[in-house]
Parts: C-alpha cells; structure tokens; sequence
DNA sequence: CGACTCGTACGATAGACCTCGTAGTACGGT
DNA sequence: ACCGTACTACGAGGTCTATCGTACGAGTCG
C-alpha cells in the first residue's frame, strides 16, 4: 500500500534465535570445505553477498543446500532482496555466544589456505 | 634399560602428521557432542587420561570409536600404558598450525555449558 | 597357568549427509 | 502480459556416520 519500493522483500526465512545457536552446529556448518569457503569469502567481503556471487564447483541446488545449512546453524543471516537473496554473517550474534571463536575460526581457514597454497 | 618396566608399551597407532591435520578434520571431530564433551574433560582434566575414565552414554565400542576419530582427525594423542590407553589433547600441533583455536573453542564449550546449565 | 580388565575388530542397522536433476515459484524488466 | 533470472522443493543415489552386539587380542595380577 503506497509501498513504492520494498527493496527488502516479502519472503521471510527461518532464522534460529541467538539463543538456540549450538556450538556443535556451528562447528559441523564449518567443517565442509565447500561451506567454509563461503563463509570465508563472506568474512573477506562485503556486509551482504549475493548466493550468485558465489562461483562454487557444484550446482546450484547444492548450493542453496549449503546456505541453508548455513542459515540453520546460526552462522549466516539471509534476506531476500528482489529476485537475490543477499547473505552475511552473523557476526554480533555469534560474538555475544562465543568471543573470539569467529576470529580464530577465520584465521585459522586463512593460515591452513596459506599454508596449503591455496589462494585467499 | 635391560628394559625392566615398559611402561610406555609396544603398540603404536596411527597418528598425522602436524601439517596433516586439517581445519575441516577437525571442526568435524568436534562437531559430535560425544567427541566435544570428551575434548573438554580432556582440557580440564591431567595431562592424559585414560579411555576408561570417561563415563560416556553410550557402549565401550562406540567410546572407541570416538576417540579413533579425534585421533585422526589431530585432536588427540593416544598412547598404549599397559592395558589402558591414556589420551592427551595435542596443544602443541593445534596451537602451531591454528593459534588461538583451540582456546577459543574450549571457552566457547564452556560458555555454552554454562549457559545451557549442564555442570562443567 | 588362569582369570580378569581394557580396549579392538568386524558386521549390521538406521539415520544423516552431499550431490545431482528436474520441475516449480517469486520477482523484475520489457 | 511475457520472459528471463534467482532461487527453491522434491526425490533419488551413493557415501558416510553413530550406534550397537559379539567375539577377540594385549596386558596385569593371583
């Protein structure tokens, strides 16, 4: 009504409260090397990411499975905008829960891609 | 010597490797509430502990199942001492190849116990 | 030696997980 | 209204995992 541009859109999606964030699940979200890398990525770039910005070597059904298990596990938030879905990390709640893990989780990705000659 | 008492014994098992432990491995190792809470009993408790000394919900099988997988995965030392097979966190590796890391998920276990109110 | 304890190996089972393909929905632009 | 783009839902296949039970090897103590 009189709504000229919601850019953030309609669709809403299950987000788990901060409070039901559980470590296990985080720890298992990040232990797939092709989840890990988008969180990586995320980390690295801007505050909201596209799921097409993501160029990953599986097809996208997968990688809509791999966001939602991201999603569900507390790690990432997602909103739709438009026709994209725009992804970014949930940095406050996962700091409040667990201080430093983050940090210690990305640097550690970072030093083992270093370390194995993978590009950051 | 003229080997009176091996108290360190015979069998060796498997272990990687420093640069052989992934981040991946073991995020994945503990992932699993079983691994996480022994992971944490063996932070909080001696230098090694044996297998036996942990009172987990599950069968003897399952139990050494578990830690064979934090074994390889390089979250844990298992050594042969006579019949038991005493079990130490490897710090050094882990701080080495992911500082910080380790600490940072001990306190966020911590954290999370406390929170949820399960004893420490 | 015999018996007991500690832990292993192997097989089985049920559930979870990663991956894919196809078909379908929501949104934006022409 | 139509089409294209972005993402999803559902189902299937193959692999991995957690759990158990039973049978077995290694070591210690009487």
């Amino acid at each position: 009504m009189t709504a000229a541009a919601p850019t953030t859109s309609s669709r809403a999606l299950p987000h788990p409260a901060r409070e039901d964030i559980r470590l296990e699940g985080v720890l298992h979200a990040l232990s797939d090397p092709m989840r890990l890398r988008i969180v990586r990525e995320l980390a690295a770039g801007a505050d909201e990411l596209s799921c097409s910005h993501f160029d990953l070597p599986v097809t996208k059904s997968t990688t809509t499975h791999h966001f939602r298990v991201l999603r569900e596990s507390g790690v990432i938030r997602q909103v739709y905008r438009g026709t994209a879905k725009m992804n970014g990390l949930r940095r406050d709640d996962l700091d409040a829960l667990f201080p430093g893990l983050l940090d210690s989780l990305l640097a550690a990705a970072d030093r083992q891609a270093a370390r194995l000659g993978v590009a950051g």
